[in-house]
DNA sequence: TTGACAACCGAACGGCCGTTAGGTATATAG
DNA sequence: CTATATACCTAACGGCCGTTCGGTTGTCAA
Protein backbone atom coordinates (compact mmCIF):
# COMPACT_ATOMS: atom_id res chain seq x y z
CA UNK A 1 0.00 0.00 0.00
CA UNK A 2 2.38 3.17 -1.36
CA UNK A 3 0.97 6.02 -0.04
CA UNK A 4 -0.92 9.32 -1.13
CA UNK A 5 0.46 12.63 -2.15
CA UNK A 6 -1.49 15.57 0.16
CA UNK A 7 -4.12 16.00 -2.30
CA UNK A 8 -5.06 12.42 -2.68
CA UNK A 9 -5.48 12.20 1.12
CA UNK A 10 -7.32 15.49 1.09
CA UNK A 11 -9.74 14.17 -1.26
CA UNK A 12 -9.91 10.61 0.31
CA UNK A 13 -10.63 12.08 3.75
CA UNK A 14 -13.17 14.46 2.19
CA UNK A 15 -15.27 11.09 1.12
CA UNK A 16 -14.98 9.32 3.94
CA UNK A 17 -16.17 12.52 5.70
CA UNK A 18 -18.97 12.35 3.40
CA UNK A 19 -19.83 9.19 3.92
CA UNK A 20 -19.97 9.52 7.14
CA UNK A 21 -22.50 12.38 6.83
CA UNK A 22 -24.92 10.69 4.14
CA UNK A 23 -24.22 7.18 4.80
CA UNK A 24 -23.78 6.86 0.86
CA UNK A 25 -20.15 7.95 -0.52
CA UNK A 26 -19.89 10.83 -2.85
CA UNK A 27 -20.44 10.87 -6.82
CA UNK A 28 -17.39 11.70 -8.70
CA UNK A 29 -18.78 15.30 -9.85
CA UNK A 30 -20.06 15.47 -5.80
CA UNK A 31 -16.42 15.44 -5.21
CA UNK A 32 -15.62 17.64 -7.96
CA UNK A 33 -17.99 20.58 -6.85
CA UNK A 34 -16.50 20.22 -3.32
CA UNK A 35 -12.88 20.86 -4.72
CA UNK A 36 -13.63 23.06 -7.70
CA UNK A 37 -12.68 20.40 -9.72
CA UNK A 38 -13.78 18.84 -13.57
CA UNK A 39 -15.03 15.26 -13.07
CA UNK A 40 -12.20 13.65 -15.36
CA UNK A 41 -9.22 14.90 -12.64
CA UNK A 42 -11.56 13.60 -9.67
CA UNK A 43 -11.43 10.62 -11.76
CA UNK A 44 -7.65 10.75 -12.13
CA UNK A 45 -7.38 10.57 -8.78
CA UNK A 46 -9.74 7.76 -7.62
CA UNK A 47 -7.95 6.26 -10.14
CA UNK A 48 -4.39 6.79 -8.57
CA UNK A 49 -5.91 5.68 -4.76
CA UNK A 50 -7.70 3.03 -6.18
CA UNK A 51 -3.86 1.81 -7.62
CA UNK A 52 -2.34 2.51 -4.34
CA UNK A 53 -4.98 0.65 -2.42
CA UNK A 54 -6.53 2.90 -0.41
CA UNK A 55 -9.96 2.47 -2.09
CA UNK A 56 -12.15 0.17 -4.50
CA UNK A 57 -14.52 0.76 -7.43
CA UNK A 58 -17.33 -1.41 -7.46
CA UNK A 59 -19.12 -2.79 -10.54
CA UNK A 60 -22.42 -1.18 -9.19
CA UNK A 61 -22.15 1.95 -10.85
CA UNK A 62 -23.28 4.84 -9.19
CA UNK A 63 -21.69 5.71 -5.61
CA UNK A 64 -19.80 2.40 -6.21
CA UNK A 65 -16.73 3.67 -4.17
CA UNK A 66 -15.67 1.48 -1.21
CA UNK A 67 -13.52 2.24 1.49
CA UNK A 68 -11.91 -0.84 2.72
CA UNK A 69 -11.17 -0.70 6.31
CA UNK A 70 -13.91 1.81 7.12
CA UNK A 71 -17.53 0.86 7.80
CA UNK A 72 -19.67 -0.96 4.68
CA UNK A 73 -22.34 0.37 7.02
CA UNK A 74 -24.27 3.60 6.79
CA UNK A 75 -23.60 6.61 9.20
CA UNK A 76 -22.64 6.38 13.00
CA UNK A 77 -25.71 8.53 13.63
CA UNK A 78 -28.20 7.93 11.47
CA UNK A 79 -27.39 5.15 10.55
CA UNK A 80 -29.62 2.10 9.33
CA UNK A 81 -32.33 -0.56 10.23
CA UNK A 82 -30.41 -2.76 11.71
CA UNK A 83 -30.27 -0.48 14.63
CA UNK A 84 -33.22 -0.19 15.61
CA UNK A 85 -33.81 -3.63 16.49
CA UNK A 86 -31.09 -3.45 18.16
CA UNK A 87 -31.72 -0.39 20.48
CA UNK A 88 -34.51 -1.33 21.02
CA UNK A 89 -33.64 -3.75 23.34
CA UNK A 90 -33.99 -3.62 27.06
CA UNK A 91 -30.82 -2.46 28.70
CA UNK A 92 -29.90 -2.67 32.19
CA UNK A 93 -26.66 -2.38 33.70
CA UNK A 94 -26.28 -6.24 34.42
CA UNK A 95 -28.24 -7.50 31.46
CA UNK A 96 -29.71 -6.77 28.28
CA UNK A 97 -32.06 -8.09 25.97
CA UNK A 98 -30.56 -9.54 22.66
CA UNK A 99 -33.20 -10.31 19.44
CA UNK A 100 -32.66 -13.34 18.26
CA UNK A 101 -33.44 -13.35 14.13
CA UNK A 102 -33.39 -17.10 13.65
CA UNK A 103 -32.03 -18.93 10.76
CA UNK A 104 -30.88 -16.75 8.02
CA UNK A 105 -31.83 -17.50 4.72
CA UNK A 106 -31.22 -16.50 1.28
CA UNK A 107 -32.02 -12.89 1.04
CA UNK A 108 -33.50 -12.16 4.32
CA UNK A 109 -31.98 -9.42 5.84
CA UNK A 110 -30.24 -10.18 8.99
CA UNK A 111 -32.25 -7.48 11.52
CA UNK A 112 -35.32 -6.59 9.46
CA UNK A 113 -37.63 -6.20 12.45
CA UNK A 114 -40.11 -8.75 11.17
CA UNK A 115 -37.06 -11.31 11.93
CA UNK A 116 -37.02 -10.60 15.54
CA UNK A 117 -38.36 -13.75 16.80
CA UNK A 118 -37.41 -13.38 20.63
CA UNK A 119 -35.55 -11.46 22.46
CA UNK A 120 -33.22 -13.70 25.75
CA UNK A 121 -31.74 -11.63 28.42
CA UNK A 122 -28.23 -12.07 28.53
CA UNK A 123 -25.61 -11.66 31.62
CA UNK A 124 -23.05 -8.50 30.41
CA UNK A 125 -20.74 -11.37 31.92
CA UNK A 126 -21.06 -13.05 29.31
CA UNK A 127 -20.81 -10.06 26.43
CA UNK A 128 -17.32 -9.25 25.92
CA UNK A 129 -17.17 -5.82 24.71
CA UNK A 130 -17.89 -1.71 25.23
CA UNK A 131 -21.14 -0.24 26.94
CA UNK A 132 -22.87 0.54 23.42
CA UNK A 133 -21.83 -2.47 22.10
CA UNK A 134 -24.90 -4.17 19.79
CA UNK A 135 -25.82 -7.44 19.86
CA UNK A 136 -28.24 -10.40 17.95
CA UNK A 137 -28.41 -13.91 18.63
CA UNK A 138 -28.22 -16.32 15.36
CA UNK A 139 -29.24 -19.71 15.04
CA UNK A 140 -26.52 -21.92 13.25
CA UNK A 141 -27.54 -24.14 10.47
CA UNK A 142 -24.66 -27.14 9.06
CA UNK A 143 -21.92 -28.37 10.04
CA UNK A 144 -19.14 -26.18 9.32
CA UNK A 145 -18.10 -25.33 12.57
CA UNK A 146 -18.47 -28.18 14.74
CA UNK A 147 -14.45 -28.81 15.43
CA UNK A 148 -14.88 -25.25 17.04
CA UNK A 149 -17.49 -26.76 18.92
CA UNK A 150 -20.54 -25.34 16.99
CA UNK A 151 -23.29 -27.65 16.20
CA UNK A 152 -26.29 -27.58 14.28
CA UNK A 153 -28.63 -25.51 15.77
CA UNK A 154 -26.40 -24.13 18.17
CA UNK A 155 -27.23 -20.03 18.88
CA UNK A 156 -24.50 -17.84 19.18
CA UNK A 157 -24.39 -14.05 20.42
CA UNK A 158 -23.27 -11.64 17.70
CA UNK A 159 -21.96 -8.33 18.40
CA UNK A 160 -22.45 -5.91 15.63
CA UNK A 161 -19.41 -4.64 13.85
CA UNK A 162 -18.08 -4.79 10.28
CA UNK A 163 -14.74 -5.38 10.91
CA UNK A 164 -13.12 -8.47 12.54
CA UNK A 165 -9.48 -9.62 13.28
CA UNK A 166 -7.60 -12.59 11.88
CA UNK A 167 -8.93 -16.09 13.99
CA UNK A 168 -12.24 -14.57 15.05
CA UNK A 169 -15.17 -16.08 14.16
CA UNK A 170 -17.43 -13.99 12.65
CA UNK A 171 -20.94 -13.47 10.54
CA UNK A 172 -20.68 -12.79 7.00
CA UNK A 173 -22.78 -12.47 4.55
CA UNK A 174 -22.01 -14.63 1.39
CA UNK A 175 -23.51 -13.84 -1.96
CA UNK A 176 -27.47 -13.99 -0.49
CA UNK A 177 -26.34 -16.32 3.07
CA UNK A 178 -25.29 -15.52 6.20
CA UNK A 179 -22.38 -18.04 7.48
CA UNK A 180 -20.51 -18.03 10.50
CA UNK A 181 -17.04 -19.06 9.69
CA UNK A 182 -13.42 -17.94 10.92
CA UNK A 183 -11.72 -15.24 9.72
CA UNK A 184 -8.56 -14.55 7.84
CA UNK A 185 -6.62 -11.40 5.87
CA UNK A 186 -4.92 -12.62 3.12
CA UNK A 187 -2.68 -10.35 1.18
CA UNK A 188 -5.50 -8.95 -1.38
CA UNK A 189 -8.54 -11.30 -0.29
CA UNK A 190 -9.89 -12.75 3.08
CA UNK A 191 -10.78 -16.83 4.03
CA UNK A 192 -13.20 -17.39 5.59
CA UNK A 193 -12.16 -21.11 7.19
CA UNK A 194 -14.79 -23.52 8.40
CA UNK A 195 -13.85 -25.45 11.65
CA UNK A 196 -14.80 -29.01 9.59
CA UNK A 197 -11.91 -31.06 8.23
CA UNK A 198 -14.13 -32.01 5.03
CA UNK A 199 -14.79 -28.67 3.93
CA UNK A 200 -12.50 -26.15 2.74
CA UNK A 201 -11.70 -22.85 3.26
CA UNK A 202 -14.32 -19.98 1.30
CA UNK A 203 -11.89 -17.07 -0.15
CA UNK A 204 -13.39 -13.97 -1.28
CA UNK A 205 -12.09 -10.48 -2.43
CA UNK A 206 -14.65 -8.89 0.19
CA UNK A 207 -17.13 -9.64 2.41
CA UNK A 208 -19.36 -8.08 4.03
CA UNK A 209 -19.02 -8.90 8.27
CA UNK A 210 -21.79 -8.43 10.52
CA UNK A 211 -20.46 -9.23 13.37
CA UNK A 212 -18.40 -11.48 15.54
CA UNK A 213 -19.41 -13.87 17.92
CA UNK A 214 -18.76 -13.20 21.40
CA UNK A 215 -20.84 -16.38 22.80
CA UNK A 216 -22.31 -19.46 21.72
CA UNK A 217 -25.57 -21.34 23.76
CA UNK A 218 -26.97 -24.81 23.21
CA UNK A 219 -30.15 -25.95 25.38
CA UNK A 220 -30.76 -29.66 25.91
CA UNK A 221 -33.83 -31.77 26.25
CA UNK B 1 -46.41 4.33 10.71
CA UNK B 2 -49.02 2.17 8.54
CA UNK B 3 -48.74 -1.21 7.82
CA UNK B 4 -47.43 -2.58 4.69
CA UNK B 5 -48.28 -4.69 2.37
CA UNK B 6 -46.62 -8.49 2.03
CA UNK B 7 -45.59 -6.89 -1.43
CA UNK B 8 -43.83 -4.06 0.00
CA UNK B 9 -42.69 -5.98 2.95
CA UNK B 10 -40.53 -8.15 0.88
CA UNK B 11 -39.20 -5.08 -1.00
CA UNK B 12 -37.71 -3.13 1.96
CA UNK B 13 -36.57 -6.26 3.08
CA UNK B 14 -34.57 -6.89 0.14
CA UNK B 15 -33.22 -3.38 0.29
CA UNK B 16 -31.89 -3.72 3.04
CA UNK B 17 -30.11 -6.65 2.32
CA UNK B 18 -28.77 -5.28 -0.72
CA UNK B 19 -27.53 -2.50 1.85
CA UNK B 20 -26.04 -4.58 4.19
CA UNK B 21 -24.27 -6.83 1.06
CA UNK B 22 -23.02 -3.95 -0.96
CA UNK B 23 -22.79 -1.57 2.16
CA UNK B 24 -25.42 0.69 -0.66
CA UNK B 25 -28.44 1.19 -1.40
CA UNK B 26 -29.84 -0.08 -4.73
CA UNK B 27 -31.16 1.92 -7.47
CA UNK B 28 -34.47 1.67 -8.47
CA UNK B 29 -34.04 -0.36 -11.23
CA UNK B 30 -32.09 -2.52 -9.83
CA UNK B 31 -35.11 -3.56 -7.26
CA UNK B 32 -36.48 -4.07 -10.37
CA UNK B 33 -34.24 -6.69 -11.84
CA UNK B 34 -34.59 -9.04 -8.94
CA UNK B 35 -38.21 -8.34 -9.02
CA UNK B 36 -38.88 -8.49 -12.41
CA UNK B 37 -40.70 -5.63 -12.30
CA UNK B 38 -40.69 -1.96 -14.23
CA UNK B 39 -38.93 1.14 -12.59
CA UNK B 40 -41.31 2.84 -13.00
CA UNK B 41 -43.23 0.11 -10.56
CA UNK B 42 -40.80 -0.39 -8.25
CA UNK B 43 -41.04 3.44 -7.88
CA UNK B 44 -44.79 2.84 -6.97
CA UNK B 45 -43.98 0.78 -4.27
CA UNK B 46 -41.10 2.73 -2.87
CA UNK B 47 -43.58 6.04 -2.62
CA UNK B 48 -45.98 4.20 -0.91
CA UNK B 49 -43.52 2.72 1.58
CA UNK B 50 -42.14 6.09 1.71
CA UNK B 51 -45.49 7.65 2.69
CA UNK B 52 -46.12 4.62 5.25
CA UNK B 53 -42.73 5.75 7.07
CA UNK B 54 -40.24 3.23 6.49
CA UNK B 55 -38.11 4.67 4.42
CA UNK B 56 -36.98 8.38 3.15
CA UNK B 57 -36.20 9.39 -0.31
CA UNK B 58 -32.95 11.36 -0.01
CA UNK B 59 -32.14 14.86 -2.08
CA UNK B 60 -29.08 13.05 -3.12
CA UNK B 61 -30.50 11.51 -5.98
CA UNK B 62 -28.71 8.01 -7.06
CA UNK B 63 -29.33 5.47 -4.46
CA UNK B 64 -30.11 7.79 -1.54
CA UNK B 65 -32.85 5.56 -0.03
CA UNK B 66 -32.85 5.58 3.87
CA UNK B 67 -33.99 3.50 6.45
CA UNK B 68 -34.68 5.26 9.19
CA UNK B 69 -34.64 3.32 12.10
CA UNK B 70 -36.29 5.22 14.91
CA UNK B 71 -39.51 5.13 15.00
CA UNK B 72 -40.70 1.45 15.93
CA UNK B 73 -40.14 1.20 18.74
CA UNK B 74 -42.57 -1.81 19.72
CA UNK B 75 -40.01 -2.59 22.90
CA UNK B 76 -41.17 -6.33 23.37
CA UNK B 77 -40.87 -8.26 26.40
CA UNK B 78 -38.06 -7.23 28.87
CA UNK B 79 -37.98 -3.91 28.94
CA UNK B 80 -37.10 -1.47 32.00
CA UNK B 81 -38.55 -2.93 34.65
CA UNK B 82 -38.40 -2.17 38.51
CA UNK B 83 -36.23 -4.03 40.29
CA UNK B 84 -38.28 -6.10 42.78
CA UNK B 85 -37.71 -8.00 46.09
CA UNK B 86 -38.22 -11.39 43.80
CA UNK B 87 -35.34 -10.35 41.69
CA UNK B 88 -33.23 -9.12 44.25
CA UNK B 89 -34.02 -12.87 45.80
CA UNK B 90 -32.47 -13.78 42.32
CA UNK B 91 -35.87 -15.00 40.75
CA UNK B 92 -38.48 -13.58 38.40
CA UNK B 93 -40.83 -14.42 35.88
CA UNK B 94 -38.42 -14.03 33.42
CA UNK B 95 -34.85 -14.58 34.00
CA UNK B 96 -32.69 -16.48 37.37
CA UNK B 97 -29.75 -15.43 38.60
CA UNK B 98 -27.63 -19.06 38.72
CA UNK B 99 -24.99 -19.74 40.85
CA UNK B 100 -21.75 -20.75 39.29
CA UNK B 101 -20.10 -23.38 41.03
CA UNK B 102 -16.68 -23.32 39.39
CA UNK B 103 -14.39 -26.46 39.03
CA UNK B 104 -15.76 -28.62 41.51
CA UNK B 105 -13.49 -31.39 43.13
CA UNK B 106 -13.54 -33.92 45.85
CA UNK B 107 -16.28 -34.45 48.18
CA UNK B 108 -17.12 -30.84 48.57
CA UNK B 109 -21.01 -30.27 48.77
CA UNK B 110 -22.19 -28.73 45.09
CA UNK B 111 -23.86 -25.93 46.08
CA UNK B 112 -22.66 -25.07 49.57
CA UNK B 113 -22.43 -21.06 49.97
CA UNK B 114 -18.92 -20.85 50.01
CA UNK B 115 -18.98 -22.36 46.09
CA UNK B 116 -20.44 -19.88 44.73
CA UNK B 117 -17.91 -17.90 42.63
CA UNK B 118 -20.73 -15.74 41.26
CA UNK B 119 -24.40 -15.76 39.36
CA UNK B 120 -25.28 -15.78 35.73
CA UNK B 121 -28.66 -14.31 35.74
CA UNK B 122 -30.13 -16.51 32.63
CA UNK B 123 -33.07 -16.26 30.93
CA UNK B 124 -35.93 -18.70 31.45
CA UNK B 125 -36.17 -19.55 27.98
CA UNK B 126 -32.93 -21.19 28.31
CA UNK B 127 -33.82 -23.64 31.55
CA UNK B 128 -36.20 -25.98 30.37
CA UNK B 129 -37.87 -27.49 33.53
CA UNK B 130 -40.60 -26.79 36.28
CA UNK B 131 -40.68 -23.57 37.76
CA UNK B 132 -39.37 -24.67 41.04
CA UNK B 133 -36.07 -26.46 39.62
CA UNK B 134 -33.14 -25.23 40.87
CA UNK B 135 -29.90 -24.83 38.65
CA UNK B 136 -26.05 -24.24 38.94
CA UNK B 137 -22.95 -23.59 36.41
CA UNK B 138 -20.10 -25.51 36.27
CA UNK B 139 -16.96 -24.77 34.54
CA UNK B 140 -16.23 -28.76 32.47
CA UNK B 141 -12.20 -29.45 32.65
CA UNK B 142 -11.51 -32.03 29.86
CA UNK B 143 -12.01 -33.01 26.38
CA UNK B 144 -14.15 -36.15 27.36
CA UNK B 145 -17.25 -34.20 25.45
CA UNK B 146 -16.10 -32.56 23.05
CA UNK B 147 -18.02 -34.47 20.26
CA UNK B 148 -21.11 -33.74 21.50
CA UNK B 149 -19.68 -29.84 21.39
CA UNK B 150 -18.67 -29.30 25.01
CA UNK B 151 -15.22 -27.87 24.96
CA UNK B 152 -12.32 -27.80 27.80
CA UNK B 153 -13.16 -24.68 29.30
CA UNK B 154 -17.28 -24.40 28.24
CA UNK B 155 -19.57 -23.96 31.17
CA UNK B 156 -22.83 -26.32 31.32
CA UNK B 157 -25.77 -25.27 33.13
CA UNK B 158 -27.26 -27.78 35.05
CA UNK B 159 -30.53 -28.86 36.72
CA UNK B 160 -30.63 -30.17 40.16
CA UNK B 161 -32.08 -33.66 40.59
CA UNK B 162 -30.10 -37.00 41.15
CA UNK B 163 -32.21 -39.14 38.39
CA UNK B 164 -31.52 -39.09 35.03
CA UNK B 165 -33.22 -40.86 31.74
CA UNK B 166 -31.14 -42.64 28.96
CA UNK B 167 -29.03 -40.41 26.67
CA UNK B 168 -28.98 -37.70 28.58
CA UNK B 169 -26.09 -35.47 29.65
CA UNK B 170 -25.73 -35.49 33.27
CA UNK B 171 -23.23 -34.08 36.34
CA UNK B 172 -22.51 -37.18 38.44
CA UNK B 173 -20.26 -37.92 41.40
CA UNK B 174 -17.32 -40.22 40.74
CA UNK B 175 -15.04 -41.16 43.58
CA UNK B 176 -14.28 -37.85 44.22
CA UNK B 177 -14.75 -35.63 41.01
CA UNK B 178 -17.76 -34.27 39.39
CA UNK B 179 -17.90 -35.31 35.86
CA UNK B 180 -19.92 -34.61 33.01
CA UNK B 181 -21.38 -37.78 31.15
CA UNK B 182 -23.95 -39.08 28.74
CA UNK B 183 -25.85 -41.38 31.02
CA UNK B 184 -26.91 -45.21 30.12
CA UNK B 185 -28.71 -47.45 32.22
CA UNK B 186 -27.80 -51.22 32.12
CA UNK B 187 -28.99 -54.22 33.79
CA UNK B 188 -27.84 -53.81 36.71
CA UNK B 189 -25.10 -50.91 36.43
CA UNK B 190 -25.25 -47.98 34.72
CA UNK B 191 -22.65 -46.44 32.05
CA UNK B 192 -21.23 -43.17 31.82
CA UNK B 193 -20.44 -42.45 28.32
CA UNK B 194 -17.73 -39.69 27.18
CA UNK B 195 -17.92 -38.09 23.93
CA UNK B 196 -14.81 -38.69 22.68
CA UNK B 197 -13.60 -41.91 20.48
CA UNK B 198 -10.50 -42.11 22.24
CA UNK B 199 -12.14 -42.72 25.44
CA UNK B 200 -13.82 -45.35 26.61
CA UNK B 201 -17.39 -45.52 28.93
CA UNK B 202 -17.30 -46.01 32.59
CA UNK B 203 -19.72 -48.58 34.43
CA UNK B 204 -20.27 -48.01 38.02
CA UNK B 205 -22.98 -50.10 40.06
CA UNK B 206 -24.41 -46.72 41.20
CA UNK B 207 -23.62 -43.39 40.70
CA UNK B 208 -24.54 -40.33 42.40
CA UNK B 209 -26.29 -37.96 39.78
CA UNK B 210 -26.20 -34.49 40.56
CA UNK B 211 -27.72 -33.17 37.76
CA UNK B 212 -28.56 -33.05 33.95
CA UNK B 213 -27.54 -30.38 31.79
CA UNK B 214 -30.00 -28.24 30.02
CA UNK B 215 -27.70 -25.98 28.29
CA UNK B 216 -24.13 -25.28 27.87
CA UNK B 217 -22.47 -22.10 26.63
CA UNK B 218 -18.91 -20.81 25.55
CA UNK B 219 -17.51 -16.97 25.52
CA UNK B 220 -15.13 -16.16 22.77
CA UNK B 221 -12.45 -13.24 22.61
C1' DT C 1 17.20 17.13 -22.32
C1' DT C 2 14.47 13.65 -21.60
C1' DG C 3 11.09 11.29 -19.12
C1' DA C 4 8.16 10.09 -15.52
C1' DC C 5 4.68 11.76 -12.41
C1' DA C 6 1.20 14.85 -10.44
C1' DA C 7 -2.51 17.74 -11.24
C1' DC C 8 -5.46 19.64 -13.81
C1' DC C 9 -8.71 21.09 -18.31
C1' DG C 10 -12.88 20.64 -21.80
C1' DA C 11 -15.71 17.85 -24.56
C1' DA C 12 -17.95 14.05 -25.28
C1' DC C 13 -19.80 8.82 -25.10
C1' DG C 14 -23.44 5.81 -23.78
C1' DG C 15 -25.95 4.46 -20.29
C1' DC C 16 -28.30 4.45 -16.00
C1' DC C 17 -30.66 7.63 -12.82
C1' DG C 18 -35.11 9.25 -10.53
C1' DT C 19 -39.25 10.66 -12.02
C1' DT C 20 -43.61 11.61 -14.67
C1' DA C 21 -47.62 10.52 -17.45
C1' DG C 22 -51.18 7.68 -18.69
C1' DG C 23 -52.79 3.25 -18.79
C1' DT C 24 -54.90 -1.88 -17.26
C1' DA C 25 -56.44 -5.36 -14.21
C1' DT C 26 -57.95 -7.05 -9.68
C1' DA C 27 -59.71 -6.88 -5.23
C1' DT C 28 -62.17 -5.08 -1.23
C1' DA C 29 -65.47 -1.83 1.25
C1' DG C 30 -69.52 1.07 1.48
C1' DC D 1 -72.40 0.37 -8.58
C1' DT D 2 -68.97 3.26 -7.12
C1' DA D 3 -64.93 4.32 -4.95
C1' DT D 4 -60.47 3.35 -3.27
C1' DA D 5 -56.37 0.79 -3.05
C1' DT D 6 -52.81 -2.42 -4.77
C1' DA D 7 -49.99 -3.89 -8.28
C1' DC D 8 -48.31 -3.79 -12.22
C1' DC D 9 -47.38 -1.93 -17.46
C1' DT D 10 -45.04 1.01 -21.67
C1' DA D 11 -42.82 5.07 -23.02
C1' DA D 12 -40.46 8.77 -22.30
C1' DC D 13 -38.07 13.23 -20.07
C1' DG D 14 -33.89 15.49 -18.68
C1' DG D 15 -30.13 14.95 -16.22
C1' DC D 16 -26.41 12.93 -13.80
C1' DC D 17 -23.42 8.85 -13.93
C1' DG D 18 -18.66 6.73 -14.65
C1' DT D 19 -15.55 6.83 -18.05
C1' DT D 20 -12.52 7.97 -22.12
C1' DC D 21 -9.74 10.90 -24.97
C1' DG D 22 -6.49 14.22 -25.95
C1' DG D 23 -4.46 18.01 -24.20
C1' DT D 24 -1.60 21.54 -20.88
C1' DT D 25 1.27 22.79 -17.02
C1' DG D 26 4.40 22.16 -13.55
C1' DT D 27 8.05 19.55 -10.71
C1' DC D 28 11.69 16.65 -9.79
C1' DA D 29 15.36 13.19 -10.93
C1' DA D 30 18.53 11.17 -14.21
Amino acid sequence: MRELTRKQKKILDWVVAFKARHGLPPTVREIGAHFGMASSSVFDHLKLIEKKGHIRRGKLGARSLEIPGAATDGAPAGAAAPLSVLEAAGDDSESLAVPEVGRVAAGVPLLAQENVEGRVRLDRSMLRGPRGAQYFILRVTGDSMVEAGILDGDRVVVRRQDTAEDGQIVVALLEDEATVKRFYRESGRVRLEPANSRMGPIYAREVAVQGVVVCSLRTYG
